[in-house]
DNA sequence: ACAAAAGTGTTTATCATACACCCATGC
DNA sequence: GCATGGGTGTATGATAAACACTTTTGT
């Protein structure tokens, strides 16, 4: 923490900040929630969700409030990525952000907040040019959600609580962007005994029609382990 | 990064510090090295190698310059571990920490500035009372470490550059805490083409000698893939 | 009857684990 | 010759990867 006392008297310029990389699912691809800048510097260009961090606020509060301000939702399960501090980083002043990552239910989005904040939906292989590091931040939040998801149960928060296990499939080949095999994906998921096979099928994609699963989060917790 | 302009013009009292979990090894397990705090608040008890971030200072900079002023190390592997950022957490006022990890060999640790700055090394199970939130520090760093090793060759920073067989695998097992097969270690270990046998043997330890090696940093950097 | 997506098992290779004895040397 | 730590191989089970056909139903 400190080893001078004097230290501890010095007034830092150094300002900080929290960035929520939120990830959505739309079209068998993975998206990325920006606001539009509307000030300088580098207005114009795209950035993450982000600000301030408060006087007496905890940096998972910030982050929370941050994105609840920009997107209305609360709860969403969000976790530190990262901290960026390069001194230079942001070209208004020495600006450590750290970075938070989320993954959201489009359709439990309010759409009226993102027009209200100028905000879009990107495809992550389409983003368009990013203010600062935000472009670094976002890579290594991808990297980060990757490897996660891959050993926690987090791909079903972009997912309605009723999903099919052809929508889980597509929507673990769009974060991993690669193509799984089927019997495979289906032996692996099932095997572990946190999906429930509801009676209800999903006529709407096909005509055989696909069941509907439920993810059981009381018995994750029982056993925890976790692998795709 | 920032959303209001408004808000970009407020001044924070948050300061920002950082903090490095030195991990060090002796007589088969991990040590950590700590310093005796001596100022308010909380003077007398131990607490992790920090300090706060300078102006125009990258974050990465600021651990390295800690690092280096209190352990005279230069040029150790040294990651970022997580930012702690409870509002309350240091008690002297809002500051908010983003925790690095090191390993170091400790014979080329400079002994005269340990006794300079009242540090000292203890086993990671023997800790003393840690100031704030530090042991939940400690025990994220220690997990990032055991997570780490098994997939990165960092452990070999805590040997020197010849070492034998049976020391590494008590280094595992000392980080790791837990015992591991001889033959199932050594398999592995050969099977990674990233270990040279020297010609030399070591025969402090034993009468028949255990051969010397070193870990080849160009040959790793060719495939990087780890795996024990 | 056919198109379109859902669903289902087996084989093979690879990797992790468990396990016990001989070797080289100094005393 | 014996005590001490160093070194070696094999068999078994578990896990991952490749692969093709049948089912259902709306048109």
């Amino acid at each position: 923490m400190t080893v001078y006392k004097k230290e501890y008297r010095e007034l830092q310029q150094i300002k900080l900040a929290v960035d929520c990389i939120i990830f959505g699912f739309n079209d068998n691809k993975l998206e990325l929630l920006l606001i539009h800048r509307g000030f300088e510097p580098q207005m114009g260009k795209w950035s993450l969700i982000g600000g301030f961090v408060g006087e007496n606020e905890d940096l998972d509060k910030a982050a929370n409030r941050v994105l609840y301000k920009l997107s209305g939702l609360e709860d969403i399960y969000m976790e530190q990525v990262k901290a960026f501090g390069k001194a230079d980083r942001d070209s208004s002043g020495q600006v450590v952000s750290i970075t938070y990552s989320a993954m959201i239910l489009k359709s439990e989005y309010n759409e009226e907040q993102v027009s209200k904040y100028n905000a879009k939906w990107f495809p992550i292989d389409e983003l368009p040019e990013l203010v600062f590091d935000h472009k670094d931040m976002v890579e290594s939040a991808i990297r980060r959600l990757r490897r996660r998801v891959r050993n926690f149960p987090i791909a079903f928060n972009l997912l309605p609580a009723k999903f099919t296990l052809p929508q889980l499939q597509m929507l673990y080949e769009g974060i991993l962007n690669e193509p799984i095999d089927k019997r495979n994906f289906r032996r692996k998921v099932l095997q572990m005994k946190y999906l429930i096979r509801l009676e209800e099928k999903d006529m709407s994609e096909s005509r055989k029609g696909a069941y509907f699963y439920r993810f059981d989060k009381a018995l994750y917790k029982l056993e925890q382990n976790f692998n795709l």
